[in-house]
DNA sequence: CGGTATCCGTACTGATACTG
DNA sequence: CAGTATCAGTACGGATACCG
């Protein structure tokens, strides 16, 4: 753990804060909902149940400023807006792909689990 | 993404739970330092810089709840309470892991980006 | 269509104090 | 030592309305 450059555990550690965004409630199912594709802004709220465009937008704001995804916008009549993931971006997302993949996968033992714990 | 049993782009769906547990601002810090291996509560306090008793309390129980972590007290005067991960949790804890030294390894590109974000 | 601005409730957060 | 209880602040989040 002490080989990294930076230490998470760390209260003003920057790799804190990108941690955060990407694993954030929001930043998460953002992140993995593009990695179908690039997507527009209005399809990326429906994709994501419940997010609002309030969250969306400063979700997408925060990883983009952070080089995790990329906003291409053209400038016609009506708007067309395009997010698609950086190649960091799609790192970021795979591997939070595969914690979904885990989880979905035993959520089984995780249900069993909540069983145990709530009979007392 | 459909092959999965869940859909954690939904609402309610159990996984996404978890996934908010595991991901969350503690959860995911307090499950990285247990890969260290069996911890007492005060000792992962001070690991964890910045939080709070009652936040690692709470952080701890939901992640017990959800099978993650396992707690074994001791009924010794002072009490003897240890934390450690179970095989799930470990699992969860590795892919973590995974994430944060992808984000350590590219931080560089991460602050690249903030600067010519905020350039504008 | 793709946002921003505003309002407003609540849920999270951290200090502090206290207990077994 | 390992928590719980209580309380005050704030920041998060959603609903609504509006703009280019």
């Amino acid at each position: 753990m002490d080989e990294l450059l930076f230490d998470v555990f760390a209260r003003n550690c920057p790799s804190r804060e990108t941690m955060e965004h990407a694993t954030g409630r929001w930043g998460t199912l953002a992140l993995v909902a593009l990695r179908d594709g690039t997507t527009r802004f209005n399809a990326l709220r429906r994709r994501v149940d419940g997010i609002s465009e309030k969250m969306l937008s400063q979700t997408l704001q925060a990883l983009e400023r952070d080089g995790l995804v990329l906003r291409e916008a053209r400038p016609t009549i009506p708007p067309h807006v395009e997010y698609s993931l950086t190649p960091l971006g799609a790192a970021v997302a795979g591997q939070l792909f595969g914690l979904i993949e885990l989880l979905e996968g035993r959520m089984p033992e995780v249900i069993a689990a909540r069983e145990t714990y709530d009979a007392r």
